[in-house]
DNA sequence: CCGGAAACGGAGCAGCTGTTCCGCTGTGTG
DNA sequence: CACACAGCGGAACAGCTGCTCCGTTTCCGG
């Protein structure tokens, strides 16, 4: 049991896991380790007890995001106006772009994280399908618009961060309404 | 003079530069220098002796790319077709992002090159604005859209470069096309 | 054809990164 | 309450980067 750890450790993994929740949506996926122990307040040798690569620490922190992108997708998927459904999670991703900088491209990218992922990806990308197909049998998308061409612009977005600093929280508004406007019919 | 300079010296200057265009355009404006200096078949100190610093020689490379993005800018002003002349500079756009991966995003934000380029910016973006104000004086801009949107467009296309390799030429593409459709009537 | 200056190459420095090692500390149990 | 050992901190290692130093080679004017 994983319980069964001595209560300091476990307290210590919990200050791990804020202060990297805390310093990647602040500063970016690739804060060095060294901060992240800092921020926590622990010697880097405890951080890697508990996360024994840089790649299992991003995954755990990514994990506690996934599910709440599966149940938007799912929310999605129960509402009845397609064009409404799809432009929301069109939305509703630049929206996380915003405040969860690192997520989105793990949805959408196979990246050295996106090994861990591979489940939910798909499930995105299906859901994705269904939403697309809907909006199309409903005559709101524009003619030649496919799922790919959704992905694209989700992807286009997903870049955004990887602009210097700058990039601003409004460009990332304005990309998203050209997209939304992209593929309406 | 610069021409006064040994003959070894210039012929030395030359082979950087053109080594540096290659790596840049194959593997990105991030390769290391060392590598530079390998594929020139010069030392290290060979190369920081013409191009002091790193920016230095960035800039210079990207230098002899910028112009010519001046004479299409310059070939657009010029179209009598308000939309073929905004949507092909977006189209051109990408097409470069295919081939000169690196120069776009100079043009349009404030990297740490963008310093070296204050000038070239200021004109594109000037030109850009013409194009926009033509383009929705003609009414062929859906409502709205104005010279941001249009830049922030651009931004996203730019983006696409700094995601994983695996992002194909295709994506590109498509982010194109969803941005033309975006600002279109 | 020779000598001094210009130019060269690559080892080396400083600073960053992820990751490991090891002597010490503090916890929980018998 | 003592003591074994899980857990700890931080110095240290390996490998990358941009950049510099300096002994050696090469050019080219006289």
């Amino acid at each position: 049991m994983s319980q069964m750890r001595r209560a300091d450790a476990r307290f210590n993994r919990d200050r791990v896991m804020a202060a990297a929740r805390e310093a990647f949506a602040s500063a970016g996926l690739e804060v060095p380790m060294r901060e992240v122990a800092r921020r926590a307040g622990v010697g880097v040798a405890t951080l890697y007890r508990h996360f024994p690569t840089r790649t299992e620490l991003v995954a755990a922190v990514l994990a506690e995001r996934v599910d709440d992108c599966g149940v938007r997708m799912r929310r999605a998927l129960d509402d009845p106006d397609p064009w409404r459904a799809l432009s929301g999670v069109v939305r509703e991703f630049a929206e996380r772009q915003i405040h969860d900088r690192e997520l989105n491209e793990v949805l959408l990218g196979p990246g050295e994280l996106g090994a861990a992922f591979q489940k939910e990806r798909r499930e995105h990308a299906q859901a994705l399908n269904v939403l697309v197909v809907r909006a199309r049998a409903a005559g709101v998308l524009r003619d030649g618009v496919g799922a790919d061409d959704v992905r694209a612009g989700l992807l286009a977005i997903a870049s955004l961060r990887r602009l210097p600093a700058t990039t601003s929280v409004r460009v990332i508004g304005l990309v998203a309404d050209l997209v939304v406007a992209g593929i309406r019919a």
